[in-house]
DNA sequence: AAACCGACCGAAAAGGTTTTCGGACTTGCT
DNA sequence: AGCAAGTCCGAAAACCTTTTCGGTCGGTTT
């Protein structure tokens, strides 16, 4: 790659340098590459024609130094493998990114101690705020070191309800999911869940059932609480296809589950959608589209929920302190496992 | 969350601070800190005493100002949804984290503007060097904007020569799987690739083809590109075992295809692996072990390769300069689709 | 007793930017 | 000609840490 002008090594062009070349001082050299007032137009023109000649560009160390703020945040994830803090991360780093905000991304891969470290390469660093991102929404506890900028929690709320904390709304989103399916025109519906530790799995399997209630239906069988995999998906839906062969809907506690479930009703000889429809959750789109037929499937908006978080950041960092847990409505994505019965 | 001793606004311990509270002067406070020498056992707990009280974290704003390097590094995906991105991503935070480093995450979606807009944030934020990562195998141009950094690309290599960049060996994956196959004692292998518009598959193809005729083996029908979907995997599945019902192994260019033709195989009542074994690629966990039965295939090692980009973007920043690409080894992850004949 | 040495500590400079405040110069008016 | 007002520019301080170099003080050697 073709060096600039002062090759590696060279130390990066100046402020003063740029204004001995202009022949102004540091000060106005300053003022006219910040665009603030008090400097004849032809003067910032030949600043500018320096600055671009030199390639300057503003040391942020100093600028923050001086301004008190770094205009940076931090972003923590405790679990970036997981498929939930990616999206986040990107909502966040989106929202960021449009301003003048550089991310830090640290990743304490669960361990409370490596969180420590972490949170403290970025205190040092003079972070203006922090997202902590958590790997399920389970509450997680409060970061360890007291910190004095905003935290703000995202997915995994905080046990300490003075934090903030941005989750998705998992009750409602099962509701929302029993409500399409009633649209749906079904009546018979069975809930195969994931794991019953995961808050998640609860809160579904709560709003769903409120939602059943509601509509005057009794679910069909007991919600099967397994694990987020295919396997279980499939199993689950063998065994409720033997006890409860009049289903005509199945709703899933992930992708992963409903994917199993579509196999074993393709193997039972049922059709989807026009005999059962299914219906996932995460709206993990590998798994939704690759699905025969392609999976109907909630999606928690978690891009969306990373940009909230991020914005609920700036505020804090601008002293509109909030607090407590605010959720985030999901939405249906609707594919070809669910359709009106006809 | 309890804030320390001086809330919220007010502002950070400085060292002069410490340095009061322990009646020593700075430089003394610093060197106490620092662990250098020529400062008393005594003085040292002392100042490590005061600072201990007042929370004193040192502001690495100033020391990077001072030291003229920042101890960051920008790593710069231009596809952060992008399935190869994240791991790569945690390889290198991993080897970075480990040491005094930390990570500017920046996300430029593929678009040219908003990398050259992150690549100047980075620079203004005297970043030691960066890494690029792609989201395909194909090269990339190099950055736009000179940068008097190192620069270390990963997963797409560089089109400059002259650029250093760490890419997977998708050649010798090819050639890997292939010989895995016949290792399980198979002669009648086909490949059902993925889009050819990527160099990953046709790189894999030359392997595998290479490996094929390295054993004297003539390849079953044509290699079959198409997409990188189960859709495809399905359908190409479905024309192969119609034109060749002879076929022992099907080596598919990913993992989704893979899903898809284990899916046509089942349907046609071919059992994995005993009639047929079948090979994907990327390891993607999700759909590898989702599968029944589990999927064999060939993993990129990619957070493997991000450490490597992390160590060599180490070795660039202390002028240990290297150029070229470097083809990491990949390696096979057998499951249960694949076993020897019996 | 004078010179010296080692151990420890402090003053000051450097790093690059922004901001404040005072100074200089121009213009228009009496 | 003198003055007021306005416009533009520059000197200097501030942000916080590290490092260099000189200084102090006690004890030791000749």
């Amino acid at each position: 790659m073709a060096r600039p002008p002062g090759a590696r090594g060279a130390r990066a062009a100046t402020l003063s340098d740029v204004a001995k070349l202009a022949g102004v001082s540091v000060a106005t050299a300053s003022k006219a590459l910040n665009n603030r007032n008090h400097v004849h137009a032809q003067t910032r023109a030949r600043v500018l024609d320096a600055a671009a000649q030199l390639s300057f560009s503003p040391n942020s160390l100093a600028r923050g130094l001086l301004a008190g703020r770094s205009g940076t945040v931090g972003l923590l994830t405790s679990d970036l493998v997981g498929r939930f803090s990616l999206p986040i991360l990107m909502g966040a780093e989106d929202a960021f990114g449009a301003g003048q905000v550089s991310v830090f991304l640290c990743d304490a891969r669960g361990d409370a101690i490596r969180e420590r470290h972490h949170v403290q390469a970025l205190v040092s660093r003079r972070v203006d705020g922090l997202i902590v991102v958590g790997s399920s929404t389970d509450p997680r506890p409060p970061l360890a070191d007291a910190v004095d900028v905003p935290v703000v929690y995202a997915y995994a709320p905080s046990e300490d309800a003075e934090d903030l904390s941005i989750v998705p709304d998992n009750v409602e989103a099962g509701r929302m999911a029993v409500e399409h399916l009633i649209d749906c025109g079904r009546t018979r519906i069975a809930h195969i869940s994931g794991d019953r530790d995961y808050s998640a799995a609860r809160d579904r399997v709560a709003g769903a059932t409120a939602a059943l209630e509601d509509a005057g239906l009794e679910p069909v069988g007991q919600v099967a609480y397994g694990s987020w995999t295919e396997g279980w998906g499939r199993a689950a839906a063998g065994l409720l296809l033997d006890r409860h062969p009049d289903v005509d809907a199945v709703l899933c506690g992930s992708d992963q589950v409903a994917r199993g479930a579509l196999d074993t009703l393709r193997e039972r000889g049922r059709a989807v959608p026009d005999d059962v429809a299914v219906m996932g959750f995460d709206n993990w789109e590998v798994l939704t589209t690759g699905a025969r037929p392609q999976l109907t499937s909630v999606d928690m908006n978690l891009e969306e929920l990373g940009r909230t978080a991020a914005r609920a950041l700036f505020d804090a960092i601008d002293d509109e302190r909030d607090r407590g847990v605010r959720s985030m409505r999901c939405r249906i994505v609707v594919r070809g496992s669910t359709a009106p019965l006809s």
